[in-house]
DNA sequence: ATAAAAGTCTATCAAATGACTAGACAATAA
DNA sequence: TTATTGTCTAGTCATTTGATAGACTTTTAT
């Protein structure tokens, strides 16, 4: 499962997705508009900043924009980045590999299942971008 | 990703798999092979007993063995008895679903995309069971 | 200038979770 | 009848997660 976290943050995603290129928008907006504690976006956001998802401005006009496209950003990049790995087993993982410290065998029979089921998911956390989760406009 | 446990559970039932109508294996077998603490193991034993995964013997010539035939269990069930939700989020999980609690729009575009993510996962975990994580036989 | 408004950053906290352990108990076969 | 095996409840300990506090910096409107 996605931690809160994750979900905050494809949910400011899909808020700021919407203002693409309309200008930033305040923390605090978004916070109200997705019931968001505050502070905790505060942090999410300069994450995805961080992360050179997201430009934001300082002093009185200021606030979080999308700093590329949305169609250039991948969901599956937005989660390795606030949630972690996508694969279920660090063994299987493209991004955040890691050896099983007790798999002795040579032959593992649930690592190639795990892979299956990675490249399933990423077949679709791929293909999906920011633009597939932008909130409908009103 | 995978918890240790279930990590332990998927390891426990290769091997069961592998001796399956062979009678009873003793917890401390499985767990010198597997090279998993004995204790943790037996809690994880126990709860496949009770989701009737398993059955178990006591005594002298005790010891645990596949209750099923390995080609009934789907590696689905097992994820959700040891690990939980298989789905990102729980409103779009199908046996553990839960509404969020701050979604306030009716069109979540969220949702939809993390449905299909859960339906990819599930051809693949609903199509292999424990056959096909068996224990090599030397 | 300067005050108000905004993001930045570090530190902290409580609660939940995860990984594991202890130990008394119950059943069974030799 | 006793050694061996599983049963079960509870507890510990470390880590992670979700959330908060508050001082600080930058910017803009006046």
């Amino acid at each position: 499962m996605l931690s809160q976290k994750a979900k905050y943050a494809l949910q400011a995603l899909g808020l700021l997705t919407a203002r693409y290129e309309k200008g930033p928008v305040l923390i605090s907006e978004i916070a109200d508009q997705k019931k968001i504690p505050i502070k905790f976006l505060e942090n999410i956001l300069l994450e995805l900043k961080h992360a050179d998802i997201l430009e934001s401005y300082r002093g009185r006009t200021g606030g979080y924009a999308l700093k590329v496209h949305p169609k250039s950003v991948k969901l599956s990049q937005i989660i390795r980045i606030v949630n972690g790995p996508i694969a279920m087993l660090s063994c299987v993982s493209l991004n955040f590999y890691k050896a099983c410290d007790n798999c002795t065998e040579q032959i593992c029979k649930i690592n190639p299942v795990m892979a299956e089921a990675r490249d399933a998911v990423l077949k679709i956390l791929d293909r999906r971008t920011l633009a597939d989760i932008r909130d409908e406009e009103f």
